[in-house]
DNA sequence: GGCGAAATGGAATTTTCATTCCATTTTGCT
DNA sequence: AGCAAAATGGAATGAAAATTCCATTTCGCC
């Protein structure tokens, strides 16, 4: 209570100070200090009851010892457990803090830049964590095969289509952007056929046209991958294969890191498959 | 309630099942389904009360979406959404085995998207130590003040371009893409005057089409901002003010993270510092 | 367009939980 | 050993949270 100095706000921190005090702690509260380090996550989601229970101490104890580490009660303490297995999944605890100390002396625009930066590393550990090897084997696959690969993303997803028609481009792999330039978007995609594939890029909300055009291709059994944020995108319901990717946000405006990197991958992946059956250029 | 099936213990079965009968769902449970999906970690740690906050949603929806799910209440669903991170933790050390496995027996397309990824972290990190916050805030004061901003960036960084233009849009900003459609790039910037701005974005190679546009628009002292890579950048000559982006590269594909966590930035607060003079739309 | 059923919002209620309090036990010191 | 101070256990309390209930709105069908 009487805690004139910082009281620790992250794991790390606690840490160190259950590990100082525990030598000078009653009995039971040196019993509760190495329940708590031996299990963290009990902590973390459990009930002052059931915590109490797993480590054999009354309910009481447990208020006590998160006081005698200097917080108000036990629900504060638990509080700095939780926030370890939310920073945990992306190893982030010291990033937080250094964000902070940014975020004190910085202008408006830097803390937008800081949290944009921090939306995309965020974005992109997610899906280094969740992509499926597998599927991404399989997207490779399918638009390898591809005569002519029909690229459709409008609105938000149009730098990621745009880049990919760049990139294959200077790959030497055949690839239609459809930028829908004078209102011919339907046109740019009648072409496609059975033999070639089409990549759709579409997030919420789903571009209304987007969604048209991809279920145009759909219709006349042009195989599909799709990349989208959620099971529900209507992109989803008719690919052949899809990712889910999961854009960290700041103040609103989504991050496109994660997409950009999946989109780099195929794009370089279908070109160097391709070069195996007939030798193209190759190029920055 | 009366579910003689056996209701999902683990958070796969149960994530099967939301998107399984999401579908049937009425309205607002579904937007529920979708939020819990999204953010599982906020299902996993929030009480009803701040999970329906951020799911705009009421309280008691929440009980009715985990009811319909097949559950008793809603802590009963909150437990999965717990055990899932549970044993997240759990499989750390596992995962970093299974980390070192990948990276032996990996696909040659994850060793791709894993590399791409990296790259876009490293440069990240990069920009985030060296960009000066001072430049910033001059660019954000040239860009805010102009009438419209003419956004000159083809080839490889028109997805920057783009995205600028899309998000501009959005918040209400009057700027102009040069896309060079139908072959109409100069017409298209010949309208800027000093009363406007050019934000340039160009790369080694610089496309030469970009560096004339940026060089005509300069000789007619259109105030000007460059996001390049070098000094010696055509652009870094011409330029009011100007950013070095340098982008960490993988296999000879340059990352763009960085370069696009900068555009968000200008483009965000640009549209910020405008709103205090004159009210607009806000939008993602 | 009107009727019935389903869905929804919000307040009321119940349950669960953290915290406090106090009687009892243990510990440390003389 | 005997006393005071500290620690402990367990029940009582109050706060916060989940759940239920009901009036109102929305939706689908005739």
């Amino acid at each position: 209570m009487s805690q004139l100095d910082t009281l620790p706000k992250d794991f790390a921190g606690l840490r160190q100070r259950i590990v100082e005090r525990a030598a000078a702690l009653p009995k039971r509260l040196t019993q509760i200090a190495a329940y708590a380090l031996e299990h963290p996550d009990e902590i973390a989601f459990g009930t002052v009851a059931s915590i109490a229970e797993q480590a054999e101490v009354q309910p009481s104890a447990l208020v006590r010892f998160a006081q005698s580490m200097g917080y108000q009660g036990f629900s504060d303490l638990q509080e700095v457990f939780r926030s370890r297995l939310r920073d945990r999944i992306l190893n982030y605890e010291e990033r937080i803090e250094q964000l902070r100390l940014h975020a004190l002396s910085a202008s408006k625009s830097t803390v937008l830049f800081h949290g944009f930066s921090e939306a995309a590393e965020k974005s992109i550990g997610s899906l280094r964590e969740k992509l499926d090897p597998a599927a991404l084997d399989r997207a490779v696959d399918i638009l390898s095969k591809a005569e002519t690969i029909y690229l459709i993303g409008l609105r938000r997803s149009f730098p990621i289509s745009s880049y990919m028609a760049y990139a294959f481009g200077k790959l030497g792999v055949r690839s239609m952007l459809i930028d829908a330039v004078g209102g011919l978007a339907a046109e740019q995609i009648a072409a496609a056929t059975r033999k070639d594939a089409v990549l759709a890029v579409s997030f919420t909300p789903y571009a209304s046209e987007s969604v048209a055009l991809a279920q145009a291709a759909a219709a006349r059994h042009v195989p599909m991958v799709a990349v989208t944020d959620s099971p529900f995108s209507p992109l989803a319901q008719i690919a052949d294969l899809w990712f889910e990717v999961v854009e960290a946000n700041f103040e609103g405006f989504r991050s496109m890191a994660a997409t950009l990197s999946l989109a780099m991958t195929l794009t370089v992946a279908v070109a160097e498959k391709r070069t195996k059956t007939e030798p193209r250029i190759r190029a920055t």
